[in-house]
DNA sequence: CGAAGCGTATCATATAATAATACTTGATAT
DNA sequence: ATATCAAGTATTATTATATGATACGCTTCG
């Protein structure tokens, strides 16, 4: 087993964490061997280490399945990300006026590394569980979010990212093809915010605007996902671009203001 | 420094997960100094295991301040955890139909041993920033959810929650008093709903009913909150109470189906 | 009834975490 | 400019602590 030959390293400490990264939206509750064999770990790590994490409330244990489940604390966890988060402190009274106003469902994703994430989502329709969850990663390239975050790059890192970045097929119509994706995103620095569809789920119309730092370089966007059965592109960008527009530029100026 | 004296508890990741805790709504980056501080250990505990965390992708690192900051990887742990919590999908389609109809804010609260956590919110109009956070942990005794599950509970359950469960002063009037709170719980025995006001802050009526289990006993409720400027209890009762119990009973039967 | 799979418990061993110490850096004040 | 201090970083000898092999016991299934 080899590990970082570091003396600053706990690797006790990293196995555990592998553990906890071990459930995701298809493994929702893991045995005892199901753990070990998730997280490559030997059943006696698994052992010490699931019990240490049960112990310190971060696992939940089914008494009579025995299986172990995520704990409320992880929720706890992303309660004191929130509060780390001075983006989304600013932006989600803004986010909620603009989801009252078009009654569709308004995210904020932020950049992380070559993927976005859902920080914060508030859905008004009904749509598909995993459009309402937080911590929701997706390839950057292939959602508006991300695209209109790389349209503000350079042209040096905005190629880097269209060559090397990942992508994944989620609808049989996700763009995987960077040529077409460096289109998209060559309009994005045109118009200043991004379309696309069919690209997460198929009839789904994504707009994104970039929340644009003091350094004319976005780490965020403001995102809306409508259903193409009641939408169109073009009554998209009527109706709904120009309040998220207004949104994402509202949210920008302001940033970066720390404190303490 | 006393452990758990136990060959099946791995002192290293249950300090790790301490410096994850040391993070709060007031502590939102902390330098190795201050880790230490706040989680009790020595500097070079912290400094090891703030590395792992850091090198696991679980802390980032501002280059120039030094400081540590949760990572996104906290949001993709609750991703995880709504994937595993059956309740959530279950109600979550419900809740959004439920906020779009009364036009205010919506949550889903769960009960976390004698406390409880708000699992899901919906705002709907702006608030406090606290009041949008999911993952926020409040004592059941001083809330509206935490009164209606304890409802539900057995008259002994029930006398033991009212005389045992922590209380914490949040507003000049918040309730401090077990004989206001049991009775309280009383009306919520009779109504089915439980009704407070001022309790986590001033002009605020929160209006709750218990998702029930098959065994009779909640340990979820639907929740939700009104500016006391806007509304009277009289009004949460006419017009918000009658779609917030049918939400929750909506929600209640069809829980603890197993999967897998 | 036997076998298989899984969770639990025990223990000798040496690896891997520890804590003390010293070094480096950067900020503040003199 | 220079001194002082606090905070972050690096190194090391020591042994406590995590390890993983093994064995046991309980269900479940064919």
């Amino acid at each position: 087993m080899e590990k970082k030959q570091n003396t600053l390293y706990v690797g006790s400490l990293a196995k555990g964490l592998r553990l906890l990264r071990a459930f995701d939206e298809s493994h929702t509750e893991l045995s005892l061997v199901a753990l070990a064999e998730r997280s490559g770990l030997d059943k006696s790590a698994v052992q010490r280490l699931a019990n240490t994490l049960h112990i310190e409330g971060m696992l939940d244990k089914d008494p009579v399945t025995r299986r172990f489940r995520p704990s409320h604390a992880w929720l706890e966890l992303a309660y004191a990300y929130y509060w780390s988060d001075q983006l989304v402190g600013q932006a989600i009274p803004k986010l909620i006026d603009l989801s009252q106003e078009i009654g569709e469902t308004v995210n904020l994703a932020e950049l992380s590394n070559d993927h976005i994430i859902y920080v914060s989502r508030l859905p008004c329709q009904r749509t598909y569980f995993a459009a309402t969850v937080i911590g929701r990663r997706l390839p950057a390239l292939s959602t508006s979010a991300g695209r209109a975050i790389i349209s503000t790059f350079s042209p040096e890192d905005r190629e880097e990212a269209i060559e090397t970045w990942p992508l994944k097929s989620f609808t049989a119509r996700t763009t995987l093809d960077r040529a077409t994706i460096r289109n998209s995103i060559n309009e994005a620095v045109q118009q200043g915010h991004a379309i696309s569809s069919d690209q997460m789920i198929l009839s789904e119309i994504g707009v994104a605007c970039p929340i644009i730092g003091p350094d004319g370089r976005a780490f965020a966007a403001v995102q809306c996902s409508v259903s193409a059965h009641t939408w169109t592109r073009e009554r998209v960008r009527a109706e709904i671009l120009p309040r998220l527009q207004d949104t994402a530029n509202a949210i920008s100026p302001s940033s970066q203001v720390h404190r303490r």
